[in-house]
DNA sequence: GTCTATAAAGGGATAGAC
DNA sequence: GTCTATCCCTTTATAGAC
């Protein structure tokens, strides 16, 4: 049970754990008032409903997770130097948030339509000064002329995946949790190599 | 509405759609009857419960589609050869089965001891024989000495990721259904440009 | 095998006392 | 703000007629 604190961010951090555990057909409210240490009406006299109580830890964990994910793409880093930088600490995150990848893809595919107006104004701008970067840098022959978009999803999908699967991962590679986690751990070296050498010229 | 065929039959097929759409947990057997042109008791007629008929629907889906992801690499192609066969092929079969990852990593990760069994027979053997053949051709000095499973894990990932993360990458690169189509179909010379130009010597 | 009707439990939401 | 009690709809599951 969470402990100190107020209501509201107890209800907040309680609902959390148990929408990215359980998704949100799912997640009981029961559930969260017990690991909150309230009862269920508390939960309507804060948030009203079901839903509002979703939207809310919806929006705080997109806002908090995408641009974590983003700023690593605005210092004056060369590309190469800005991918290595964001792949490691990328990696990082994922390593403390292994969960959350899976938890927005599985909403967003569930309800796309309402869940796309939450997210919309959050995932624009960063990327748009990363790409005229690359631009650049292609011009100057520095790296190759590779569509900007499979660039960025190769290394987003090379840094999730393994989060996303890893009870199948595990399960095809017959690993245990600690061999599985340096196999995490050995990819914040595998996967730029992998990137920069398919795109430097 | 689903028609003609025998009732199992259309059963299994209605229940597939709605657990491959909803989830476990967002599924009703309302919504499967409806669409199977029947009624809710003859679903626990034949499958008495929702579990029994979602783990009956769950090792159908997945052991149509495993053994199809390892296939490939049973013939007698190099390792380079069959790097770009599986790829292309694995791309294809995502296409007119865009919905089968998600669902499938959703269900593991929700329900991971119980499922755990019902895939353990059915994603060991294939891979072995690649991986003897990729040792021989590394010992050869054809390929660089990589960690096996990370190389299937990257060709998974990126041929994969795309379609788990779809309304999400729609929303980031802002594009509509018939550019992402042709966004996907670019992936199936670019994936193992980007895998080959990393394992070859 | 297929249907209608209904039981039984679950779960979101509210009323009202304190 | 917080609680207990309860409403009421949904959903899984079964009984029993045909």
């Amino acid at each position: 049970m969470i402990e100190d604190k107020s209501t509201e961010q107890r209800i907040i951090e309680a609902a959390k754990q148990v929408f990215i555990e359980k998704g949100y057909d799912g997640a009981r409210m029961q559930e969260i008032a017990d690991l909150a240490g309230i009862n269920k009406a508390m939960l309507h006299y804060y948030f009203r409903s079901k839903d509002k109580l979703f939207f809310t830890i919806f929006d705080d964990i997109f806002s908090r997770f995408m641009p974590a994910v983003q700023k690593g793409f605005t210092s004056n880093m060369s590309v190469e130097e800005k991918i290595k930088f964001f792949i490691n600490s990328y990696i990082t995150l994922l390593q403390s948030n292994p969960y959350i990848p899976l938890f927005i893809l599985h909403e967003l595919s569930r309800n796309p339509e309402e869940l796309k107006t939450h997210i919309h104004d959050k995932v624009t701008s960063n990327f748009k000064i990363f790409q005229e970067q690359m631009q650049l840098e292609i011009n100057q022959g520095l790296i190759k002329p590779i569509d900007f978009r499979q660039i960025v999803t190769n290394i987003i999908a090379l840094c999730v995946f393994p989060f996303v699967a890893r009870p199948l991962l595990q399960e095809v590679f017959s690993s245990d949790n600690e061999s599985f986690d340096k196999f995490i751990e050995a990819r914040k070296t595998i996967v730029p190599d992998l990137i920069l050498n398919w795109i430097k010229m």
